[in-house]
DNA sequence: GCTGACGGTATTGTCAACATTATCTTTAAC
DNA sequence: GTTAAAGATAATGTTGACAATACCGTCAGC
């Protein structure tokens, strides 16, 4: 019995990456909002020792800053930063759903639809955490069927620099409706072995959340 | 008079990273050597701290693996691990050369003509050290035209990834000469304005070490 | 002779105290 | 009234010691 109840050792600094990443994404923390490793500590019941990591890793991800000897900030991306990403995205995912095998796995199919059944619910009982969470492991299995898994890993990488934005677009229940409706095309996309429509589909799926940023990101000219 | 002669904070991190990786790289650290965290901040000269993080940071970068509680590796490349990074590698690289607007600034060529003297200097007098060095920073300089800071990052990312397999590549004269001579041939194409040119050269040059490594890989099946 | 328990050793993981650095507040001089 | 220096405060960065864990060799029991 030397169970304490604790999670993990491992698991333990993921869990406050998650939560930090979480709590950024869908604006509980906002934007040039000091991350201070203590508060967070007691906050999430860990040591400072973790929160510490968990910050260098945020900083690799692109949602957080770092000034030596300072602290860290809630990271805010500029437009040309976003336009940038999104480049990349664009490439990567397009490469990425060309190479997905049509049709793809029966069990790959099943689990897309079981999740984008999970996100559709959520986006109609107006659960942005559910939401977020579904949005992301839906593009998961669907670009981790194309069986690069370095390919697959720089797609969620990117991903994630740009999810802080979302805290803007999660709020937008026409561009949820419509990201829904999109995910359930490229289900029946991978279901008819339609190559083009997918990669037409994943480009026009994400440029859309790109364009709402950036038409926000001009009304809010330095609020500070 | 505060100053002990001892590089800044957070400049050690770097400089153990970097440290190390050239190790792995040039293969002073073989595969499924122990990376001991307590040998290597003696050897260093730096505390065991400062190489933890390093060695997690290895470890993002792909050159390492961690097994919790046990200890890190060296890690080695499966084949298709190394098909499926340079698959992306290919798809970055591409379309970093066709960002980069043509001609480059002249300090871009002329920062590029200097790096790759050095590179010719180092592959001609068999210093595998600071012809890995200069190689890096050609890349490093030639993408960077490209303007987009998140794409030339993805690159640096990935390249890093197959760095291990230098060890390899770096002893054979053959294909270092090769890729000097490619160097300035892309020079050449960043002068004349021959964006499509540049663009198959991209290919063209890092596909050779693909296949060099692949097929030595071939060769030492299990030597352990 | 083989197997499995035991204990020693090497290594990683955790922690709390301490040092350093930046920021904010006060105060005194002009 | 403004400025600048000095001290107080708060946060980050560093360190060595300690705890937990895995590995390896030894030895008893069968």
């Amino acid at each position: 019995m030397t169970d304490t109840g604790q999670t993990a050792a491992p698991d333990r600094l993921a869990a406050v990456v998650g939560a930090l990443e979480e709590e950024i994404v869908l604006g509980w923390l906002q934007p040039h909002e000091r991350l201070i490793e203590e508060d967070i500590a007691e906050r999430l019941g860990v040591k400072r020792h973790i929160v510490r990591e968990a910050i260098f890793e945020l900083e690799r991800m692109g949602l957080a800053e770092r000034q030596p000897n300072k602290g860290a900030f809630v990271r805010i991306l500029e437009a040309d930063e976003v336009m940038q990403i999104y480049e990349v995205r664009v490439a990567l995912e397009s490469l990425a759903a060309k190479r997905i095998p049509l049709p793809p796995p029966p069990e790959v199919l099943a689990s897309l639809h079981d999740i984008q059944t999970l996100h559709q619910t959520a986006v109609e009982e107006h659960d942005p955490r559910a939401a977020f969470r579904a949005n992301i492991r839906f593009h998961a299995v669907l670009f981790g069927a194309c069986g690069n898994t370095h390919l697959t890993e720089l797609i969620r990488q990117s991903a994630n620099k740009v999810h802080g934005i979302r805290s803007m677009t999660d709020g937008d229940p026409v561009y949820l409706k419509r990201a829904c409706a999109e995910h359930w095309q490229m289900i029946a996309a991978l279901e008819s072995g339609d190559h083009d429509g997918l990669v037409a589909l994943c480009e026009q799926h994400i440029i859309p959340s790109r364009d709402l940023y950036l038409a926000k990101a001009k009304n809010r000219r330095r609020p500070l």
